[in-house]
DNA sequence: TTTGAATCGGATTATAGAATCTGATTTAAT
DNA sequence: ATTAAATCAGATTCTATAATCCGATTCAAA
């Protein structure tokens, strides 16, 4: 089997996604996010927490705690999130898995998958959350 | 950590890859093919045999036996190899991971993930390895 | 026909990623 | 203060993938 994004991090685009549609501030628990997008609560819980530490996300302790944005969806995008949990491997290593792919001595899809990762990574960072918003809510609605 | 291909795959595109840049129907052990493309001997060998059952490899057994291409170059392409060893998954699901991601409930990815992903496949399936063969030598010969 | 070099194929082990559990801590309301 | 609702954080379990091991089989040459 292949993979894009692995699971953490797809939940963790997920569970930012929804929370970008909400109320700003409004607060969710792991529970109600890992519900609504179909993922184990305490799997979402602890990506929730991760996520935490880069800022995306921020969360209140106690009685009416929950997770909420961290920053102002004018300041998040898509590859944040990537970045803070798959890192950027994806968008440095050899399609094929050679050592030492370079333009020097390229591999058979070295430059299609170039420009083809080049524009994987245009699409996570060239809109922000905000930017995204509209489409992002049509989407959460529908779960 | 993120991966377009299995571990498996990569390994087996690259085994392939190496017995198309051989004189045809000459034969290599897996040791010999592993220690080419810098690969676990006995995963690659697993991965060989696994790779006869598609008929993209074949292999004789005892003295003098080892592995070569199992059909003509011109009737090979990598997309042959990853749907044997990864199925086409990657091009069905969802980047973002959504369940039921379609063009009437879109994903914020989907239109240009939709694209990316039918630009891949072409990557794959558009050239044979006869056409890739000089490609792959040079690849080859350099590792 | 015997022998040695090789694959085959199934079983096993190791590792990393996915998922869960639990006890401690925080916080707001009473 | 006490309580109830919630996160936090670390430990643990589960599972799929990665990697290895080994006995059985095949085959060609002497």
């Amino acid at each position: 089997m292949t993979v894009i994004f692995s699971k953490k991090c797809e939940i963790g685009l997920q569970a930012v996604l929804f929370l970008s549609a909400q109320t700003p501030n409004q607060r969710f628990s792991a529970a109600e996010v890992a519900k609504k997008i179909n993922a184990p609560k305490e799997f979402t819980s602890k990506i929730l927490q991760d996520l935490t530490g880069s800022k995306i996300v921020a969360s209140k302790k106690g009685k009416f705690g929950g997770f909420y944005l961290g920053r102002n969806p004018k300041d998040i995008k898509l590859i944040d999130i990537v970045i803070a949990i798959d890192g950027l491997e994806i968008f440095h290593k050899c399609v094929l898995g050679f050592k030492g792919c370079s333009v020097e001595v390229p591999c058979p899809c070295h430059d299609k998958w170039g420009s083809l990762r080049d524009e994987t990574y245009k699409m996570l960072s060239s809109e922000t959350l905000e930017e995204l918003r509209d489409s992002v809510i049509r989407k959460i609605d529908s779960l």
